[in-house]
DNA sequence: TTTGATGT
């Protein structure tokens, strides 16, 4: 009797060892996610407010970006990378070809998208993060994860000039860029939850937040744009507030900020420092 | 087709 009680003792001591190392790995594991994270985004990576399905979201680590992904919307709910300019952008290599991301679950082959009428639209764009992280970043780009279905009038010209604006003319302007950048659905989910494209649902509109993160005095450009553009429009139609764009997606973007410089950078609209006016109207390259 | 993607 005696024995049998010391035994079990021995037992529940090894047992409450082995539970402390699992919570102590798993809180680990935790921290050097969060760390990851936030090495790889300005002010922390978005969240979202209490229990909605839409909004919920899990992070995929790629090489060079993050993505938030949405089981229900089996979207991207954005994408975060950061940029600088570059000298020599010669060695990027050709277009790598789309290929299936297991780590979404769903099956999203790389013809889902045939004959739809939209676009693999890429979240993170191919170039820019090729020209700033490299091939195999360049890669992760191609991955099924990162693609929205986009009209081609959008993805093709309007988005395209905006994506190369970034690039071309606002990264050199300063050290680095912060962008983040998704889709916007409907406001009723259960409006267009049968509008999707083999299982990804079809957003109405994209946004793009583009950051010159200053500590003190930050910079922000945010944009709007509707699937259905003829796509010669000037960018400087579609700017938008950054409470615009966490109303329209649910999303809390840089909740490490503080409150007062928040205020400023997400509920007012400003582009001075931004000379947006040089390239709101410049061509897009494939018309 | 050198910053987008499709379909032949």
């Amino acid at each position: 009797m005696g024995r049998s009680l010391l035994r079990l003792r021995q037992q529940g001591r090894r047992l409450g060892i082995a539970v402390l190392f699992v919570v102590a790995g798993a809180g680990l594991w935790e921290f050097q996610e969060r760390q990851h994270q936030d090495d790889y985004t300005w002010m922390g990576v978005p969240t979202w407010d209490g229990f909605h399905p839409t909004t919920f979201h899990r992070v995929l680590r790629n090489d060079g970006f993050l993505v938030g992904w949405s089981d229900v919307r089996v979207n991207p709910l954005w994408v975060s990378y950061q940029l600088e300019a570059v000298d020599d952008d010669t060695r990027i290599g050709s277009r790598p070809n789309f290929q299936a991301d297991w780590r979404t679950l769903w099956p999203i082959t790389t013809d889902s998208y045939s004959g739809s009428g939209y676009d693999r639209g890429h979240m993170a764009p191919n170039y820019a993060i090729a020209a700033v992280h490299g091939r195999s970043a360049q890669v992760d780009t191609f991955l099924m994860s990162n693609m929205s279905p986009q009209r081609p009038n959008l993805n093709r010209q309007l988005w395209q000039r905006l994506e190369q604006s970034v690039m071309d003319h606002f990264a050199p302007r300063f050290d680095r860029l912060q962008v983040i950048t998704g889709p916007i659905f409907p406001e009723h989910f259960m409006d267009n939850v049968f509008n999707r494209v083999g299982f990804v649902e079809v957003p109405e509109a994209f946004y793009k937040i583009i950051v010159a993160p200053h500590a003190d005095a930050p910079l922000a450009l945010a944009f709007i744009m509707p699937q259905d553009v003829r796509g010669n429009e000037p960018l400087a139609n579609y700017l938008v507030t950054i409470n615009e764009i966490e109303e329209r997606t649910g999303l809390n973007f840089f909740p490490n900020l503080s409150p007062e410089i928040e205020a400023v950078l997400e509920g007012e609209l400003r582009t001075q420092g931004w000379a947006l006016e040089e390239v709101s109207k410049r061509p897009g390259r494939f018309q």
